[in-house]
DNA sequence: ATAAAATTTTAGATAAGCCTAAAATTTATT
DNA sequence: AATAAATTTTAGGCTTATCTAAAATTTTAT
């Protein structure tokens, strides 16, 4: 059986592994799981102990293959709870990221299934992130970071790659909706910072590198 | 904060509360919760700390005002669950128990109004139990135990207070499901033993009082 | 290439929830 | 009313997941 806990971190290092080819750092796992490095190096090698995960100590950690399965079915399960929660339930996307994160941990196979179903076999959670099949294989969406878009370019937003309340609360204040249109006006070489019109009206905002890397769109 | 495990023992102490007017004993608890009585010794000294049962050592526990309501939210959770489960997903309702034991532990009170408004505010779960409202109230559903009913009597079969997967199992198997209509033919002062007839084909069924008490019944 | 800095691990504790075995208390029986 | 039986509590331990402080290792900078 593997516990709650466990499942939280497996959850985490899959996300680190999105971003990065290299081992995954102790110290990388302690910031995103909120505890201290002592305490990662203990639940790592639990971990390795149960083959979830590889790991030398001092030179960071990998997913197994069944640590990947592993973590794919929490993160299907996160997923569809939030496509659930906003679709059925009328929630906001930016209020159902904290339930979401206790109901991935719920144990049934069956409830996955039905809820997939359910829900009406959706490729993509509130949020636009692609839900892996129950094979653990993810959709392949085709979506790209705002930051990779040249200018004058058309595109749709789809998506965020990061779920902070107060970072959604600030997308809604501009406008910045699924579904809108974005047109990038100008990039600064110096900063990367972008001006970018959004939707129908032709009001400008002026957008950081950091805030259009967590955007995804696609191409007009 | 209150743990998962206390959850459970506070809705455990209430539902042998609703068995009986005395205070509950230590044995009792530590049946229901598959535990050794030392464990709960300890659980209710913390709970007691926390003023959630009143409790004195050798003299048994009862729920504080305070518990009550809290043992009261957990089962409303797990009831409103089961209706999703059922109503929602198209699970029988001998599949459900265990998947709510889960989720009834989620912490959301905006998720649980939400959940209750799109299940269409039910009045009881889908094995016949009441739903208590967002104050803590059950709904009073009238319903009676089949032990109750005289001969040659017509009521319908209502819901049951026990449930697990063996008993709802013996019931879909002779045809108790919900709705049916149920006629005492004969009841035996012996044993008190019934024969019934089930629903409008002419079967005659002879069940236990065992089984009578934990059927629940709305006269015709 | 070595020293300083940063990272990571080990060692030793703590809290929650459980256990077993033994002691204390209550209840039942003669 | 005294003793036997049953119940309940205490004492001492275990496991999981966490912590702090100190030691070990790796990385960075001189």
């Amino acid at each position: 059986m593997i516990s709650f806990t466990e499942e939280n971190y497996l959850k985490i290092i899959y996300k680190l592994s999105t971003e990065t080819e290299n081992e995954i750092s102790t110290n990388a796992v302690a910031e995103l799981t909120q505890t201290k490095a002592a305490s990662v190096t203990d639940m790592l090698r639990k971990l390795s102990e149960k083959k979830l995960v590889s790991y030398q100590k001092y030179q960071g950690v990998r997913l197994t293959e069944e640590g990947e399965s592993l973590a794919l079915k929490v993160i299907r399960k996160h997923r569809l709870w939030e496509v659930f929660l906003v679709n059925k339930l009328g929630f906001n996307w930016d209020e159902v990221h904290e339930i979401a994160e206790e109901l991935e941990h719920i144990n049934s196979e069956e409830l996955v299934q039905r809820l997939d179903e359910f829900l009406g076999f959706p490729q993509c959670d509130p949020h636009g992130d692609p839900i892996p099949d129950h094979n653990g294989r993810m959709p392949e969406l085709g979506y790209k970071n705002l930051s990779e878009i040249g200018e004058s370019q058309m595109v749709i937003m789809m998506g965020v790659s990061q779920h902070s309340t107060n970072f959604l609360q600030y997308l809604a204040k501009i406008g910045l909706n699924l579904g809108v249109s974005i047109e990038v006006i100008e990039i600064n070489d110096f900063d990367k910072s972008l001006t970018i019109k959004i939707g129908a009206n032709n009001q400008s905002f002026f957008i950081s590198y950091e805030v259009a890397k967590n955007l995804l769109v696609k191409a007009f």
